[in-house]
DNA sequence: TCCGGAAACT
DNA sequence: AGTTTCCGGA
């Protein structure tokens, strides 16, 4: 990792935290990892002061606007010391996603990409259920709404093997109105559909005392860790980037430290 | 604007 | 591997 460029975070204002290095890691591949555009866009989806600049695209699950390319390259390319980035580059990026089947474009609509949550197995949205066979519903990002609210699955006595009805799965909604019957902190996780889910490394975690009825999950491999908190009849917020908690794995304890941030050389 | 090949970089 | 850089083509 280049000194003074290890993962910098937004200087105005609001979250950004450093995640220790094993974040950026993984156990099959040893090598320092840098975070990526996926991760990256999907950082700024989820934070509100950026919906300027890029937002979730209502009504198709997973699609969102570029609302300002040059802004979005500006901002990636502080994040990876890369000041010469513009759209066009972070564009041909983004269109290597698409053989990976990450991303794919939405045609006829200008600046408009959409995630393929199927493959996709969110930090952010963990409880997105991706089972076996691809009848996952395109879940819906965040709302871009105050606070955006989601409905943990019904309580999923985890079915072994078979039964995916589509019904099933959580729906994001935006209303958070209809009471998500009896809630539940516990979300099953799941694998991949298909491959390895490589990546991910998860984890229950438990959040500080501070804030009460917190539970969720935390993913090693992403820049991102939310927590979820959950109260009954008002469903389930995500919170922004949590800027330390414990994560309780097994009997381990490990702490999420923030570092302070670091400009590009 | 968008696409994807090619080569370079880390 | 995941971009970054550059570019000809649609």
């Amino acid at each position: 990792m280049k000194a003074g460029c290890s993962v910098v975070e937004k200087p105005e204002g609001g979250g950004g935290y450093q995640f220790p290095d094993w974040a950026y890691k993984t156990e099959s591949s040893p090598g320092s990892r840098q975070i990526q555009l996926w991760h990256f866009i999907l950082e700024l989806l989820q934070k509100e002061e950026f919906r300027h600049v890029i937002a979730w695209q209502q009504g198709e699950y997973g699609e969102f606007v570029i609302k300002d390319p040059d802004e979005v390259a500006r901002l990636w390319g502080r994040r990876k010391c890369k000041p010469q980035m513009n759209y066009d580059k972070l564009s041909r990026a983004l269109r290597y996603y698409y053989n990976k089947r990450i991303l794919h474009k939405t045609k006829g609509k200008r600046f408009t990409y959409k995630f393929n949550f199927n493959k996709l197995v969110m930090p952010n949205y963990p409880f997105i259920n991706i089972r076996s066979s691809g009848v996952v519903p395109q879940s819906a990002p965040p709302v871009p709404t105050g606070s955006s609210r989601f409905h943990f699955p019904p309580l999923d006595t985890h079915s072994p093997t078979s039964d995916v009805q589509p019904g099933r799965f959580c729906s994001l909604t935006a209303s958070g109105q209809e009471s998500s019957n009896g809630i539940d902190r516990k979300v099953e996780l799941s694998e991949l559909e298909d491959g390895p889910a490589a990546d991910w490394r998860r984890a229950w975690i438990s959040c500080p005392p501070e804030v009460p009825w917190v539970e969720g999950l935390a993913t090693r491999s992403a820049s991102l860790t939310s927590c979820f908190l959950c109260s009954p009849g008002q469903g389930c917020t995500l919170t922004p980037t949590v800027p330390s908690l414990s994560l309780r794995s097994q009997a381990a304890e490990v702490s999420f430290t923030p570092l302070p941030h670091q400009p590009c050389p």
